[in-house]
DNA sequence: ATGAAAGCGCTAACAT
DNA sequence: ATGTTAGCGCTTTCAT
């Protein structure tokens, strides 16, 4: 009989189900920053993890707007969802999005400054390591570093991890950190600077793919050879990015899906009652092509 | 009373409601190639027409896999979605995604192989029209074309939307349109034999903006002046690539934000009981920057 | 005006 | 094994 239903195409209205269930195997996902790069891959890993269609995402884009934020919010808690998701670009720790909430919420590669609520967070600072550390087991020993707007959080994690390793291994920035943009624009206008300022530089670690690219262009426009006058890594292994460059980009990769996939366990955890772990960091990888 | 429990938080129970109102005020959108540039600025149109809230999205990645495809449609269905948006990467017709389906479906970015089915797409070779009749405006009258694979519905458009209207003008395409794929390498590669084939070539205009990017550049490596040797134009304005290139590239907009609203707009129109139009073109834009 | 009751479609508990 | 029923939380209708 039931055989019979799925063949005629029957499905079991889910409203009525969760109506009386009290479980409707729905979650939201809420990104404070607009939808981009890093929620795809959080979502795709969310959903692979909550079993492909078991159980489905709503998706809302908050726009950075607190207001837009709350209000989703209540639509999604209205809703009934299971549980909720909270994401953004940014990786500095974010206030709670409330407090006491019905259902378990996981924030995913930014984290509550609430240290109660449960996150799981990429190892930016284990990225710049992992980065320098290659290069120091290439040889270089002049490594200067470009990065972001100082105001980021993720800029000055990722800078001041790289001081504090190149100290411990008796090596100054060359240079010093350069702050700027996320941008190419600033990669070219850097190096250029740098290399006034130490023209001896043998390695650039960069705050991204994108600064990394302006980087090796002007390098090689100034007639430097990558890798081997120069060595160059990149921050977040943007695949259209780090494959363009020439030669193809060395590049730190977060591993998003793999956050997104965690934070989705743990979230079903704390659906099902169990205690997921509070903070979860997830460790990076280096993808060897061929700038370093 | 209302404003009382409004205060204390209190939000109702959606499924009860769509239980006895035997409509959710919600919509699922199946993106059948993996999510990603596309389908973003869709859902965010989406999201902005069907009124921020008052109806809310389950995505679902399909991965270009039929079998995924068809189990998400039973499951948004089973959740008794009251539409559902179809996307994808490819613009080709595709099969429609199921027959006599209980709730409206709307295809946007791609088109449906039944022409009943309601789908909002964009101009392709009106994109190409307008980036060419700009190129003439500008006085360009050696015109080359290079692009992604010719297996692919979107390059083979926008080529013979190209020989066509320069054929009309009394052109020829310059060197013959080469056919690639959609990356930076395929640019470089392509220009270098085109300054073979046709060194006196004034103007180049390419299907992606990563094809045209790594046009520009060999362009420049080779000591063109852009725009003035020779005027690039790209393809999808993708914001990240067009800002970057040097100089800044020219690029057909296809205006998939506003693609992701007209489907959404037509979609509540036929969820409430109107006809929506068939076939929505939209228009491209050309977003002018100093490349050409 | 306010209040009581029926019913949306399902599942789980119970009765046959 | 099969069938019947109560109730999930809301809205709508009807009665007070």
């Amino acid at each position: 009989m039931q055989e019979a239903a799925e063949q005629l195409g029957f499905v079991a209205n889910a409203a009525a189900r969760s109506l009386q269930a009290g479980r409707t195997y729905t979650v939201g996902m809420i990104t404070t920053d607009s939808i981009g790069r890093f929620s795809i891959p959080l979502l795709i890993g969310a959903e692979d993890a909550l079993g492909a269609g078991q159980v489905s995402v709503f998706l809302c884009d908050a726009r950075d707007d607190p207001i837009r934020e709350q209000y989703y919010l209540r639509t999604l808690l209205g809703r009934q969802v299971d549980g909720i998701i909270v994401t953004g670009r940014r990786t500095q720790a974010r206030p709670p999005i409330g407090r006491s909430l019905p259902v378990p919420v996981v924030y995913a590669f930014i984290s509550s400054t609430d240290p109660a609520d449960c996150s799981v967070v990429p190892d930016e600072a284990g990225g710049a390591v992992l980065a320098l550390s290659h290069l120091l087991a290439s040889g270089r020993r002049r490594i200067a570093h470009v990065t972001g707007p100082r105001r980021h959080s993720s800029a000055l994690v990722r800078a001041d991890a790289t001081r504090a390793y190149l100290r411990d291994h008796g090596l100054a920035v060359r240079g010093r950190v350069r702050f700027g943009a996320w941008t190419e624009m600033w990669g070219r206008a850097a190096i250029a600077q740098l290399l006034e300022a130490a023209p001896d530089v043998d390695a650039v670690f960069c705050g991204s793919d994108q600064i990394a690219r302006g980087v090796l262009d002007t390098l090689r426009e100034t007639g430097r050879r990558v890798p081997d006058d120069v060595a160059v890594v990149g921050f977040d292994n943007w695949t259209v990015m780090a494959e363009a460059s020439r030669p193809p980009l060395t590049s730190v990769d977060l591993d998003i899906d793999r956050i997104g996939r965690l934070a989705a366990r743990h979230l079903v955890s704390a659906i099902e009652g169990r205690e997921p772990p509070r903070h979860t960091v997830v460790p990076p990888r280096l993808v060897r092509r061929e700038s370093g």
